[in-house]
DNA sequence: GAAGTATTTGTAATCGATTACATTGTATGT
DNA sequence: ACATACAATGTAATCGATTACAAATACTTC
């Protein structure tokens, strides 16, 4: 390993100076700056990571915490944040929480103890209820997931709106019974519920609603169980989000039911197979690169400006008519 | 902030004495640890990660570098391997390659930077063909590609005979005309092109194969441009991926194909939206969590045991018979 | 109980950078 | 020509842990 005193040495000048030249903090004058910066190339030298940041206490390396990696919605998000921080030469490191505040609280601790610049997460409910700004020593920026209660750097859509336009669409549609699936683990989950709870009164209407675990699977059977339940099938079934729709159309499918001749079937997230299958799927599509990318950008400004006051930045959702709602 | 100091002043012994008991090596009375470890949980103590990475020149970091993150395949390994890594209260430091060099040799830099104590990679083409074990300071553990020639730590699938599994159950169902789409930028694409050749060559049968980029996009043009190319649609489309086969089976779509009538359609891994669409989708799946699993467990033991041979772990896939290649 | 060994604990060096402070050299204004 | 300010560089302290080595204590064995 060629440390900094090599290159000093190679350079004819100090481990003071050649420090200066890489970190870009002091003066040095044009000549050694290139003196140095050949011979950190002549010697491929490297900083050790470690005691850079030992000493000066600074990383820029980011945290990044979703709930659950093989969502699509997530990865794509993810993907953004790391094109932003790649073109910045800083580092992510991703954890998933799987909806498990334990797991949460671990990659959290782990994130302090890496000493990160900042971190995004997105919140499980348990830990957005008793959020406290200062209960955390790295600034925060949560994505997909804060209350309007909640003071914090936030990238959400808008999601009571976006809900309430998608049942509405139901309703024109002449829909009346529509079963809302959705993730009670999340906050999201509930303000979606809310939206679509706020359409069906404007329309007089009750509300059937089903709380499911916010997986493919979980929501399949949920389906199954409650067709299997009541006599009559619903005019519409509607999932909070992407894996839940994929369930929900599983669940159909299984159950022989045609769509959107036999039910209605819409929801969230403007997933890949939403537009292969026969028919396609009409859906509330997120700008996950935009949230993504707004979110890492919050990130660092926040991170150069410690002291501005909280943003919450709410992103409008898309609704994208397709055949599974056809008239 | 807390240091080692003060959980020593605390607990009325050395520094020396609490890092012993936090490190596990030296011997300390169970008296004394008892004492530290009550301390180290009194005054919330934890370790400053870069301190002990800068003396002990150690890291329970592992490095993931992914192809493409929003590849299905690769979520579902770096979920087993993130979860191996969690229950050892490890981190995992993932990144996101996109198939270009350019940002591979970045993510490897900077995993040689950090130290981490080992990387789990899938290589693009060009790394591998000039691949050298001595070039890396870390255990490296190749997943998904890699060829006989290299020698290296590895998981893959056995892709040829995978691919020609696949490509002889289509052979049962009578197609001739088998036309292969497969990711001419990886090895794994290559490998599968060859099962296929040589299933068709048993058969005396010539091949049509199509190189693209391993994206849905590319793939759904390069069928709408073959389609509109050549009068006598194939009798099979195969895709060598799972994001292939989706552009596949948009572009059957675009085009008004059906399958499997006009023509049968099937290609590798099961991802969800094959189980959904109609009918669902003849594939070749690869065991994903083993996968992820036994990359970590294998770098693990490498990193255990530098000095043990080199292994390939080679994976059988699994054929999945469903609709669209239904007789 | 002495000698020898094993166990437990402490002192201080060390990892490789950053950075406060001191020092030298150079330019500017009067 | 002298004082002042500022730029460029060097010396050495420092970050917070681990660990080599030394010292003290406990435990065997005869």
């Amino acid at each position: 390993m060629t440390r900094i005193s090599d290159v000093a040495k190679h350079a004819g000048v100090s481990v003071a100076t050649v420090s200066r030249v890489l970190v870009g903090q002091g003066s040095v004058s044009e000549a050694t700056r290139e003196r140095v910066l050949a011979s950190v190339k002549a010697l491929d030298y490297h900083p050790d990571l470690a005691a850079r940041r030992l000493r000066s206490g600074k990383t820029d390396t980011l945290g990044l915490i979703v709930s659950d990696i093989r969502n699509p919605y997530f990865t794509e998000v993810s993907r953004a944040i790391e094109d932003v921080a790649y073109a910045r030469g800083m580092r992510v490191l991703l954890c998933n929480a799987d909806e498990d505040p334990a797991k949460e609280r671990f990659y959290l601790d782990m994130m302090r103890d890496e000493n990160v610049a900042g971190v995004i997460l997105s919140p499980t409910l348990s830990l957005l209820n008793q959020y406290r700004a200062e209960d955390f020593s790295f600034p925060l920026v949560l994505v997909d997931r804060c209350d309007a209660k909640t003071e914090a750097d936030a990238v959400v859509l808008d999601n009571i709106d976006a809900a309430q336009r998608l049942t509405r669409h139901l309703l024109e549609r002449n829909c009346r019974r529509i079963a809302f699936f959705y993730g009670a683990a999340s906050a999201t989950g509930s303000q979606r519920l809310a939206g679509y709870q706020a359409a069906l009164a404007e329309a007089g209407l009750s509300a059937i609603t089903q709380p499911v675990k916010p997986t493919t699977d979980d929501a399949r059977q949920a389906l199954s169980t409650y067709l299997e339940r009541h006599r009559q099938t619903p005019d519409a079934v509607v999932a909070s989000s992407g894996l839940i729709l994929l369930g929900l159309v599983e669940g159909l499918r299984q159950h022989g039911l045609r769509y959107p001749q036999d039910v209605i079937v819409a929801g969230f997230d403007d997933m890949p197979w939403t537009r292969i299958v026969t028919p396609d799927i009409t859906v509330m599509a997120q700008p996950t690169a935009d949230i993504g990318r707004t979110a890492i950008e919050l990130l660092l400004a926040r991170i150069a400006q410690p002291g501005q006051a909280m943003r919450r930045i709410v992103m409008r959702g898309e609704l994208i008519v397709r055949g599974s709602s056809a008239a």
